[in-house]
DNA sequence: GTGAAAGCGCTAACAG
DNA sequence: CTGTTAGCGCTTTCAC
């Protein structure tokens, strides 16, 4: 330091209490020019190794950081992804899905050095309001969009504006779209399958609701295992939930009447509500009704008995999307495409298979 | 529409479709220069109406959006406020605080214009990742942090960039920090001073870490109202929990043997775990040991029998951060403010007070 | 009321 | 290897 004349320690210690250094500044402080600051910053190979370190020592020591926007307008990219979970998202802080699949993302965009906005959108209002934020370009280099209802107009608008997009779940039309998806019919299946081996007559189902993708496609997935078990559909023993614990609750009090062995739950979360109802009506789980959920994401208390679940992992299907949507951004001619992830049937206690053996 | 020559409608095809539109492409179209446009895209007086109208409408046919990136190059605000949660927050995805938290900060950026940028810290790299990214100027406005470990060296180096900031939570040294909070003190004092008016006698309680200020306060809390009943603090009544419900429950069982008639918990999440402790003790809530949560969110399961507990309205608090960030963004210069929000004692029925009368 | 012109801080050719 | 230069798209004086 001893090298420095007094007049630049003075401008060097103006420069980093207000902190409103440029480029220019640091490279004057530096000895070089503009460009050199900008290439060592963006690690650019063609810089003297002396010089690279002096400037480094410089930006270093005035704590200079380069100003995101001035970047993001002549590289036309933010760095920044927007995800975006639509209005009639209700349980986002009752069910532990959207937590989980938020931190997969934001794991994601901290490693792949991406910046995370986030829109929550909880009326038509904030839709409107919203929606220039998401399109507007220079502000986001993809967009990040929670399936919901079926028909949502925002992700048709989104769609126009043929900006990087995935849907996280299945849209409802999936023309040209991209997507990442766990395949819900076959997981379902899977599920009901396994009750229907272990022999279980009366095998009801708490869904989705009927105007979401998930739940349309959870329900497919168990009456298809119904027909290829040749049984029969009993409307009776199907009633329409809505991922809440209170919903799981009032529409298995529903099902009782129609006396039912077994339940699938389209998520476990339902499940837990339903199971609550079952142990009101002073019935022993699994003897008299066996359970089957699906999500197998850490509830805020545990389940008694442990319930037997499709496992989805939640923060990798996030931290996936991430990657996939970060590919269309460096990529966008790519035809689209989808994405299915693994799921697992976790065998516990509730589906009685223990002690049925 | 008759009035455009086919060539500027062709243009306008052109420009709608790769939509990589520019003030300056508006201006021509709609035959104003630039500056016209952005007045009347940022509702300026001084535009002659019909020309305002023939703009509007341009820009509505076009589909024309502002490029962030340069409006904020040149304003020197993103109209972006940054939410850092701290690595040591580990229930982020098991305690509705959190999810509930950013609701509320949401909401209050989708109506207050603001994008919310969320940075989910989760290991000590991430935190060197994102440093940079939240005090680069240009990127962010403003940050709202939440308080979590004491001596938070990412607090101390982001408080030093002399960025708008607000604490959420009350920060371990408070000079001249921005901070929002409740009065978890007199809160928790409240809670405990009302067991002991129900004439309890062994009060024990589940504390939060004791390296958090939440832990330390509640804590305290407790301490100052047996104090103020001229009770003795006895440590075996005692324990630092973690504010998860396996934590409430671990706690609760070494608790257990110093025989406490009542419990407060320094959060309902653990309460709940304390409960399931008491009760496969074979012993009854309240009869046998009365319960005092802290928090009052909805969780996923209701709590049986239901919580007596300190209400804090994170939503609002959320809310509220917001507001107060931006006010600090929007003059600097004022002095550094302390905001406490209310909280209230709710009454049900595990502290046992239906039963006493 | 409206347009021309300057410049926000940066990157990326293009020279040298 | 390094500096000069030309914008990126916008807002904002300053003239008229």
């Amino acid at each position: 330091m001893g090298a420095l004349p007094e007049i630049v320690l003075q401008k060097m210690n103006d420069l980093t209490n207000n902190s409103k250094l440029t480029l220019e500044d640091v490279g004057r402080l530096a000895g070089v020019s503009r460009s050199t600051v900008s290439r060592v910053m963006n690690n650019h190979p063609y810089v003297r190794e002396n010089v690279r370190k002096r400037v480094q020592e410089t930006v270093k020591s005035t704590g200079y950081h380069t100003n995101a926007a001035a970047r993001a307008l002549v590289t036309q990219r933010s760095w920044t992804l927007g995800v975006v979970l639509p209005r009639t998202v209700h349980s986002f802080f009752t069910d532990p899905y959207f937590p989980r699949l938020i931190q997969g993302i934001a794991q994601a965009c901290n490693q792949l050095n991406y910046t995370l906005g986030l829109f929550l959108i909880s009326s038509k209002e904030d839709e409107e309001k919203i929606f220039p934020r998401i399109s507007r370009r220079g502000s986001l280099d993809g967009i990040l969009f929670q399936s919901d209802q079926i028909g949502d107009q925002l992700i048709e608008r989104l769609a126009g504006s043929n900006e990087p997009m995935v849907i996280i779940g299945r849209p409802f039309h999936d023309d040209n779209i991209n997507y990442i998806n766990i395949d819900n019919i076959n997981s379902a299946f899977m599920a009901v399958d396994h009750l229907i081996k272990l022999g279980y007559k009366r095998i009801g189902a708490i869904t989705g609701p009927s105007t979401t993708t998930v739940g349309i496609d959870r329900k497919e997935g168990y009456v298809k295992a119904l027909k290829n078990g040749s049984r029969l559909i009993d409307e009776s023993l199907i009633a329409e939930g809505d991922f809440t614990e209170a919903g799981g609750y009032k529409q298995m009090q529903k099902i009782l009447a129609a006396k039912p062995d077994a339940i699938f739950s389209a998520s476990d979360l339902m499940a837990v509500g339903a199971m609550r109802a079952v142990r009101e009506a002073g019935l022993n789980i699994p003897r008299d009704i066996a359970f089957v959920g699906f999500d197998d994401l850490p509830l805020s208390t545990p389940v008694d008995p442990p319930l037997t679940t499709v496992h989805q992992s939640v923060f990798e299907f996030g931290f996936k999307a991430v990657e996939f949507l970060i590919d269309l951004i460096e990529d966008g001619s790519k035809p689209s495409r989808h994405i299915i992830m693994d799921t697992e049937l976790i065998i516990r206690k509730s589906c009685g298979a223990y002690q049925k053996r």
